[in-house]
RNA sequence: GCCGCGGUAGUAUAGCCUGGACCAGUAUGCGGGCCUGUCAAGCCCGUGACCCGGGUUCAAAUCCCGGCCGCGGCGCCA
């Protein structure tokens, strides 16, 4: 490895190594040339640094090396740390320099300016446009949702599983799956590891949890799919009801809120990006029946919903709306789908069998988790396919899983580009995936 | 899948409605020059574009048709 050092730990350490000779790499973020001085900002995953190369302190060969030095290639400097008046208080006196890597011809991209370019044009250059650090920093943010995820299911008592992605069937249909060869025959890519981690929970795993790639074959045109992203799946053995469920989910949304509240280098990105972090009321997050909401966006709104129907992506936002007045609160869950739109796994209300024990997770808005207790008894899942229209043989494998002993169970499954999109306030969920793919998009 | 909008230098845009003075303007980038404290550095010079095909017209970036590509809304969903 280079022996380097991460320009944030230099300017932590800036008092001890102030006046020494410190080597730093990086990417050139910056050239500023005034002749008999130039300014070259270096950039590294962590930050930004100036070295300056001045005729009279630095070597004349070192200063031809310098001239040399274009935007975005690889250097090296050698020098004296010393206090400037820069942003960040200090400068590097360039003694000594190494150019690792030029660019081999103009940018097609101005890094340092990315986002003034078209999306479209900033997926072209990806591996440019992440370069930009509040680019980046949607990534750091995203992983830090997941590390978080993680964190808090396994302190949780949760497990971690890693499902096929290769499947046999879909988890519904059969509709809306990329099919592949797989050897002589056809398989699909899995649009949920949901059918797996029921089997987890099944073979005594108990609680689990998976972040893992899912795959839609649906010619969306949103800024709000993709047709591949992660998704953040729990499964969890022995509930008493699906508000179970919901309490887990909710855990996790309390922690994404009270770190992000917490934590300096995640306040540091939501001021960078202008949003407030996101509110729970103390009360928790509402828990409001679809039947209640249709009430609500008629009486509110004037917003009608078909009885029954699932809510229009206008009627999400209303609700979100309705719920940061009243209850003060970024989420809301809303409960008891109807049976009709919810995929033939999902328990049923022993009252009231047309609807479910189910849930949506709205952000902001927009729906990000979706959840509810899954239906484990053998003979009710056989009907539930049924009354799915839905052919029994097409399923057999699933419906094993339910012959020799099934705890109650259910779970629920995120998306975590929604989730980054949505603590972000990002305008195309696209900006939340490093490299999208959707309709038309497979490269890079 | 249905519907709508768009495609001008590397990037971002003006011009298009109302065809002609547009061999296409501006910013930034890029190349060169000046400048020893910049931090969106500045100043000077240069460079580079009308998506493709067909049509209308004396004349097309501009109007019409087809194609390709892009974006968005809905549906569906995380």
């Amino acid at each position: 490895m280079f022996k380097r050092e991460f320009i944030r730990d230099i300017l932590a350490k800036s008092r001890e190594l102030e006046g020494l000779t410190i080597r730093v790499c990086g990417w050139v973020y910056r050239i500023r040339d005034l002749g008999g001085v130039r300014f070259i900002i270096l950039r590294d995953r962590t930050g930004v640094i100036q070295s300056v190369f001045k005729r009279g302190d630095t070597p004349d060969h070192i200063l031809k090396i310098a001239e040399d030095t274009r935007e975005e290639g690889i250097l090296c400097v050698d020098g004296i740390l010393r206090r400037a008046p820069t942003r960040e208080g200090y400068e590097i006196l360039a003694l000594d320099a190494k150019i690792l890597s030029n660019p081999i011809e103009p940018l097609p991209l101005e890094t340092h300016d990315s986002l003034k370019a078209s999306l479209p044009t900033r997926l072209k250059y990806r591996w440019l446009d992440a370069r930009n650090p509040k680019v980046s920093k949607i990534f750091q943010l995203k992983s830090w949702v997941a590390r978080k995820f993680r964190e808090y299911y396994s302190s949780q008592g949760f497990i971690e599983i890693f499902t096929p992605k290769i499947v046999a069937s879909g988890t519904e249909s059969g509709a809306d799956v990329f099919s592949v060869l797989y050897f002589d025959r056809i398989a699909y890519l899995a649009q949920s590891p949901q059918f797996y981690k029921q089997f987890a929970v099944i073979a005594g795993f108990e609680k689990v949890y998976e972040v893992g790639p899912v795959f839609r074959a649906e010619p969306h045109h949103t800024t709000r799919h993709l047709n591949e992203y992660h998704s953040l799946d729990i499964e969890i053995g022995f509930i008493e009801s699906f508000h179970d469920v919901m309490d887990y989910v909710e855990g996790f949304f309390r922690k994404l809120a009270e770190d992000s509240r917490r934590e300096e280098e995640i306040k540091g990105m939501l001021e960078e990006f202008e949003v407030e972090p996101i509110e729970i009321p103390e009360t928790g997050i509402p828990r409001i029946p679809i039947r209640r909401v249709y009430e609500i966006l008629a009486s509110e709104y004037g917003k009608k919903i078909p009885y029954g129907e699932d809510l229009d992506p206008e009627g999400e936002k209303l609700i979100g709306n309705y719920v940061k007045e009243k209850y003060k609160s970024d989420l809301v869950f809303i409960i008891e789908y109807p049976w009709k739109i919810r995929p033939f796994y999902t328990m049923r209300k022993e009252d009231e069998p047309s609807w479910t024990y189910s849930f949506d997770l709205l952000l902001r808005g927009l729906e990000v988790v979706t959840g509810g207790q899954r239906e484990h008894r053998y003979e009710k899942l056989k009907q539930n396919l049924k009354d799915k229209g839905l052919a029994e043989q097409d399923f057999q494998y699933y419906l094993d899983f339910f012959k020799y002993g099934v705890p109650p169970h259910g779970g629920a499954g995120m998306g975590l580009e929604r989730i980054t999109m949505q603590i972000l306030r990002l305008q195309n969920i696209r900006e939340a995936r490093l490299l999208p793919r959707d309709t038309e998009r497979i490269t890079p």
